[in-house]
DNA sequence: TATGAATGAGAATTCATTCAT
DNA sequence: TATGAATGAATTCTCATTCAT
């Protein structure tokens, strides 16, 4: 029975980080990262102040290891999804069903991933390397499937790049609009224009 | 001569505010809303700290003054554009290019733009009506004309709205990808790749 | 009349820091550094606790501002009293009286003085080189005095640095002894005591 | 078999205790009473932090616990010594050798002895009573010793208290010395040039 | 007896805003 | 009108002490 190591210990602090991480990924939701207090995060989490830093170190630590965990998990279903797929098209609604669907349910580490990586661009290097590889990894995924396609002969000759970053963006766009908009209009429905959309453009016949 | 009111006062008042808006600007790219201090502002802009007072509330109206000058700007010079064009393709173009060609001068501007409207999820209620009807409108003049297209049998039937969010979104995102790589590639180029996505999409044929 | 630069400002400052010197003083005397609190030394000053970090970088440099500045004037002081004495005997006397006389009125500088260099063993690397050197510049002092002595043939051979030291410490110590014990012997008979055990020792005849 | 008490507790307490005091020596020494965390300490001695609330009441406790165990070893040997030794010229000798040798070998010890006697003028009110008068009796043996030599005509008319607290004092600077000076000079030596001042003096002839 | 996870009072420092000059 | 010295509320993080196991 001791196979698994000290489980007491090891599973009464797995609990408590994950405690603490939920109630924080709430509280960093509501506020930004900046106006949430580790007081409003203690209070979230029903432990005292002093606890949060017997788990994480600082303030900042608390809301990096709620962006890795969200995102691990959001990689590891997305890739999942995408390679069971068989052709690029399904592939590419896969990508996108799958971060519609996530964030539908996620919707408070949405606020927090969004606001973080959608900010790149203002404070570049504010993310650890590790977290930034993790996020960058999401459209290379996408790319490389593009690139096949290119290859096969699937689709017309494309900069798979900037293709896949342009979905990645429509997607990321869709996302947003589902969380304003309380309009329940279906996964689906969203997904599949995307697919149309990318797949076919508008132009007339 | 009293006809244009007491000019003196008037232009001496709007050439400082005008300072401190591009003072401001600078200091907000750099650091964000969060870490750009008074002191800085007032520094940048050659005032003192208190004379930031005479002209703004608090430092928050300076910086929603700050995006809604640059804003304003954007928004004029989008809508002459998209109206000069005749065709839907070239509105589009015209839409994109734009947009990429203004914050390739306005980088500052585009961090703070960014930023904000780039998290309207994550704090939907922190910015005035105004503002957010005023970034909101520059989908809906994209809408409109491709909503004519359809209706003239121009392009296939899309859901104009949806559609014209796509190409904002995938602006967007050309956008911030030209501030992080500095490989300059050329804004027509650009541009031309969102259109000819939109309008033919990368399926075969 | 503007010879003496923008006085206004200038000797407010002065006047501020000398202030807040002084309230520090009194609180680093009455409770340690440790456990003095900035809202103590903000209190005891009369300033909100914001205007000390306009002052003062932190309150480790309060401090050490407190200590220089006492420790510069005494050092003038006794630098020039010792060099207005002729025969070594006087100078000797001289250097005991001035200490003896200086921390008599300086009382809460002495138990910071006292706290602080009395630990240079426990925390040898804390003190800025400056600040240090300042200090064993006082034991140089009369260390030189007592070697042109001793080549002069005033007195029998002896480590001048060694005996410096000793006279310096003995006064040291009386000095401890007059702040503790309020039996107000004369600084006079003190110093008289002290010269006269250096100068003839407890030997018979 | 009872007579002794309950051993098997006690001598398990005592040594608990011991280790507890050893430990927390060196930790105090290195860092000062403030910076020593109950942490640093528990795990310097090797046991739980809560345990060593099963010993000691506060980190306070610790501290004097350590002072007066040291403190009561060093007044124990320097007694003897002191006694040990026949004419005054001996005692002082035998007195001031005895702690420049102990504090040798303790230098931990040492760093906290200093810290907190030294600075008894900072801090009068804080350390108890029992500890003060350990501390008082050592410069009280001498001064006896040397009160006797006196009336004996062993040596000139002094003030006993003032002269022994004198000796005090340089051994005290002595030690200081030694400890920050790594120019391992004899103990020998340095306890013969304190006896050989004390005696003499430093007058000619 | 032994432990160490949990706690929360407490302290240094920052900075938007005010206001006397 | 312009200034910048003064302020104190607010925030992060530390650590002695407690107590359930």
């Amino acid at each position: 029975m001791p196979l698994e190591g000290r489980t007491k210990q090891d599973v009464l602090s797995e609990f408590r980080c994950a405690e603490i991480l939920t109630a924080a990924r709430g509280v960093f939701a509501r506020k930004g990262f900046q106006a949430a207090t580790m007081d409003d995060i203690a209070g979230a989490a029903g432990v005292g102040k002093g606890t949060l830093y017997l788990y994480y170190r600082s303030k900042r630590d608390i809301y990096l290891a709620s962006l890795e965990h969200g995102l691990r998990a959001l990689s590891a279903l997305t890739a999942a999804e995408v390679a069971a797929a068989a052709r690029i098209e399904d592939k590419i609604r896969a990508f996108v069903l799958t971060k519609v669907r996530y964030f539908d349910e996620q919707r408070d580490f949405y606020r927090i991933y969004h606001a973080e990586f959608g900010n790149v661009v203002a404070h570049p290097s504010c993310l650890p390397d590790e977290l930034m590889a993790l996020y960058l990894q999401q459209v290379q995924q996408l790319e490389q499937a593009i690139q096949q396609a290119v290859d096969r002969g699937e689709i017309r000759p494309v900069q798979a790049g900037t293709v896949a970053f342009a979905i990645f963006e429509i997607t990321r766009g869709i996302i947003t609009q589902r969380l304003l908009d309380r309009t329940g209009s279906r996964a689906e429905d969203d997904g599949a224009f995307i697919v149309d959309l990318i797949w076919k453009g508008i132009g007339n016949r």
